[in-house]
DNA sequence: CCGTACCAACTCCTCAGACAAGCTGACAAC
DNA sequence: GTTGTCAGCTTGTCTGAGGAGTTGGTACGG
């Protein structure tokens, strides 16, 4: 213990350790840590040092401490960081998860979309239109995913809209590092292609909103490779 | 401070208020916290609670602490935990996300799917079947989640299989509750329907295989009402 | 004028000890 | 048997001390 190299905090390194344990099967779901100070002296540290572990844990939602009673196991393992999920995942994986939710979405929105939508729509096209002409790119990308998010919250699904957002700084970060290698633009003269699902949308056609929406990402996709 | 009633610790109380003041704008994102000392005497609390709470939000991915130089914010808000999400969403938002899910997930295995696939095709296929003739409900349930679990993977993209398994816990229990009402077992008989997906798949037929798994959980959809 | 080395002040990190507050189970009194 | 009490556990909080890393200024050498 004394001879590895410390990378991290030992407050780190013991939430490690506990989720480790947690993990193997150490302690059931439910199960009852062992107090404080005997954690202390089997990871050979301080006592604070395992209480701010305990509480890295908590803030994870993999432990719950109580006064007076003990520290319980509430989850198995931490949840599932979707951030850092998509940060790894390989950017076309991104984007065909991105494909599946804004298709779906876009077919809902072709039946539920209200008056309020269809002026959302007006207003982030028209943004984009001219962002895409003259703005740089930052603005250029809010523009266009201002717009992407309007055809999602067509849909009226929170789970939809909530599934896209979480996608959104990932999608973001490809569309610079795509931007940057695209000198001539081309990507910012595919108005068309956006107007046409707003259009679909407009006319209630879910078959016809869904293909193009389809057809758009799968033509983004494409243009990465 | 004092004549308040303490339901939750300090160190709890500290993280809340902290996250309070991010949400508000009062330290933006990269920027740097005050240092423990100065936190603790703003808050009124010990320097370890300042500590506990900090490690609290370290672990909730919010804040970040670098001995030497600081405690930065690198997130304005805590991540949204999924399983929380899918919890409080209607049913029918759940199941229109992994009909997208799902949907894309049969497109796109029908024309990645390996040998291997089409093998774990027919065991949770045959699995399947044994378990909708005899098997209590949860081993049904079990194995009818196995076999949609067996054509998003063949669609060989991590992130929507991510997505699958973030959607399992809520989809498991939506089944246990409509099972509980479906006296007749009708659910149960649509094996027709799963190996039709399947066979679409082993016969490289993306939009086939797009549209009867569109078409399977439409038709779940739709019986929940 | 520029670049480097040094250093002081600041930060977080860890430990130890003390006491408060809350829970639990055993045991005595009724 | 039921109730009340309490001792012994647990976590919660504060304080003081020193260790370790970062940062920015400053003096020195070129």
């Amino acid at each position: 213990m004394l001879v590895m190299i410390r990378r991290h905090p030992l407050a780190e390194q013991a939430a490690e350790e506990l989720l480790r344990r947690i993990g193997s099967g150490e302690w059931a779901l439910g199960a009852k840590l062992p107090g404080e100070t005997t954690l202390a002296a089997q990871l050979g540290v301080g006592r604070s040092t395992i209480r701010e572990a305990v509480r890295e844990l908590a803030g994870r939602r993999v432990l719950e401490s109580r006064q007076g009673a003990g520290v319980f196991v509430i989850a198995l393992q931490a949840a599932e960081d979707w951030d850092k999920v998509l940060r790894k995942a390989d950017i076309t994986d991104v984007l065909e998860g991105r494909l599946a939710i804004e298709t779906e979405g876009a077919r809902l929105a072709a039946s539920r979309r209200t008056p309020a939508d269809l002026k959302n729509f007006r207003y982030t096209l028209a943004d984009r239109q001219r962002a895409a002409v003259k703005a740089p790119d930052d603005w250029y990308i809010e523009a266009d995913l201002a717009f992407h998010r309007a055809v999602v919250t067509a849909a009226h699904n929170a789970v939809l809209t909530e599934l896209f957002d979480t996608f959104v700084p990932r999608i973001r970060r490809a569309m610079i590092d795509m931007l940057k290698l695209d000198e001539e633009h081309r990507h910012r003269h595919d108005q068309a292609a956006h107007e046409a699902i707003a259009d679909a949308i407009r006319a209630k056609d879910p078959d016809l909103a869904a293909a193009r929406s389809r057809e758009h990402l799968s033509a983004v996709r494409s243009s990465i490779r």
